[in-house]
DNA sequence: TTTTAAATTGAAATTATTACAATTTTATAT
DNA sequence: ATATAAAATTGTAATAATTTCAATTTAAAA
């Protein structure tokens, strides 16, 4: 079950714990980008003694290691994504999901033609997704026809 | 001096203050994308009776009309730019500044395509600027010759 | 000049995050 | 299997950013 969890550990000389295994099966089974509240609350139930504070370090030291990313995208919490690698995302005004994009930014060469030395890129979209679109248009009729 | 200012407000029928005004032109005169407490400090420098209080409040409604704009990039304030129009940032892991990038996203159809509806592009890009990559040369030589 | 709705202010409350010291646990060496 | 040391977990307290709120002041319309 946490076998994955164990060698992604390992691999980083990281101490496995219950609750780094934990927080690491939330992430990668629950791919909504959630916020540490959100970790702790669901990881609570099955674990009542369970610090946030634990949350805060665990996944502090899973982003050091580039095992996990984290986002700044709404409000004012930080969000946490399994996946570490380069991506895009989306975030819904109306449900307010959190969408994967994958794309290669093409643009990388122009900045870097400024001068700049690029080694991060962070991007994303906000507008209405394709699920609430939908849900618009039974409601409203197609094209908003009011 | 303020001519400006008093018509941006006067044309989204916003109420003309002092404090508006002066957080306007620090705004326009200090494109460093700076943090309420930044704004706050500055101003209070020449009116000392200003309430962080009214800080915030005023980017949000200036935010809300579309005026200027908030940035969440950087640790976890969040900071704001006189410019409202789309484009994209560059923030240098050495000096912390934050550049403009002027460059229109070419990636917005591919999202489109996929059943997104697009309102808003929000990138930047995290790295090492011109003036900190030539005094890293200086410093240690062309190409790090350690 | 009067009036009224909106803006400003400062204090208190809330929320997210970090710091810290005590306790527990993991992994290693015996 | 046990002892050990370093690292992780926990709960509480501290900090930092932002929001709420009620009282006061002010801008702009009548
Ligand atoms: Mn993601
Ligand atoms: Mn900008
Ligand atoms: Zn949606
Ligand atoms: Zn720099």
């Amino acid at each position: 079950m946490f076998e994955k969890y164990v060698r992604i550990l390992k691999e980083h000389s990281m101490k496995v714990t219950p609750q780094r295994l934990e927080i690491l099966r939330y992430l990668d089974e629950h791919r909504n980008h959630p916020t540490v509240e959100m970790i702790y609350l669901e990881l609570k139930k099955r674990s009542p003694s369970l610090s946030k504070t634990t949350i805060y370090n665990s996944v502090e030291i899973l982003e050091k290691h580039g095992i996990i990313q984290s986002l700044r995208i709404i409000g004012n919490e930080t969000r946490y994504d399994y996946r570490s690698d380069l991506h895009h995302h989306f975030i819904c005004k109306k449900c307010g999901r959190i969408f994967d994009i994958d794309l290669t930014c093409p643009v990388i060469d122009r900045v870097e033609k400024n001068g700049f030395k690029v080694e991060e890129i962070h991007g994303y979209f906000k507008g209405i997704c394709k699920d609430c679109l939908e849900k618009e248009i039974e409601e409203n009729g197609p094209k908003g026809t009011s």
